[in-house]
DNA sequence: GGGCTTTGTTATAGACGATTACAATTCCCG
DNA sequence: CGGGAATTGTAATCGTCTATAACAAAGCCC
């Protein structure tokens, strides 16, 4: 099959610093660059929590889908992520190298693979989906339960 | 001087379609995922907005900025949108190759450029600026008016 | 004046994703 | 039921964006 797993080194990021003095304009009324900020700041808390695992979200909203969706073929997992068939492929290669998951065929449609978690897959996604959760967790304490709970519901609505 | 201007050609993007029937496990329960949904949703907004223009939202950010804080340096334009000062030197050469952003010398610093929109940029920019920040108002219409007032504010209190 | 820092630049490399084309399989309709 | 259309995974290639490292010129500071 030959199949070619990329090398994979997650990138470093530089935080968007807010630059006193500076004039934003129109920045700060629009949702969309308020959003950015504030997901860039989420993020800094995701790269905290899977410092040293080989982790970016895209890996990480794949493996939970897979263990959540065991059989998941590589075609919807690329729709999930927004990205294409092809990316998805290698994506999977990747972890079908690191051991984190697996290809079975499937009996209903012999095109398509099924992915599911290894054992080894199935612990790293537990003790990643501890470390995330506990991480967003601390990073959003500085909203109260009320406040974090309102934020959800407005940005699901935004986003349906 | 000799410099490169990228060729460039915005890229188009797959949204991320929610899929039914999957299970989303502990992603719907993290800020962090909900937050990249919904800047996701306010950025095919953006694209929108820009269609036709070769405009993307850290160049549209780059523009903005320095309209507001004409004079600025290439390094602080790097601060602000959260790159390398080479990635910001890249972009202005791209800016300045389209005729929309010029350099002149300093006299307090003979190191740095300062960053100043032309005639032209300065046009192009009020236009873009409409076109966003209605886009941006359209589709945030989904919340009313207190609900976006209040998702500003969670989301300047999560980015602080 | 001499070391350290800052700014812009150049060169290079890597991550990530799109696009296109292809083969195998499945679906669908006439 | 048979053949064209659609779907799935794959491969190859390209473009965009970013970082990193090294350098020269200019400024800073003691």
């Amino acid at each position: 099959m030959n199949r070619r797993a990329a090398p994979y080194r997650p990138r470093a990021l530089t935080p968007i610093r807010r630059v006193a003095g500076l004039e934003y304009d129109v920045l700060d009324d629009l949702l969309g660059y308020s959003l950015r900020r504030a997901q860039v700041a989420m993020f800094m808390a995701f790269h905290e929590a899977t410092r040293g695992m080989a982790i970016t979200p895209p890996r990480f909203t794949a493996l939970v889908m897979i263990g959540a969706n065991p059989g998941l073929s590589q075609t919807v997992l690329g729709n999930v992520l927004g990205i294409a068939r092809s990316g998805a492929m290698l994506l999977t290669n990747w972890f079908v190298a690191e051991g984190l998951v697996e290809r079975r065929h499937r009996p209903d449609d012999a095109r398509a693979w099924g992915l599911y978690l290894t054992t080894q897959g199935e612990a790293m996604v537990q003790r990643m989906k501890r470390r995330v959760v506990a991480f967003d967790r601390k990073r959003a304490a500085v909203l109260s339960t009320l406040e974090r709970r309102e934020l959800q519901r407005l940005l699901a609505k935004l986003a349906a």
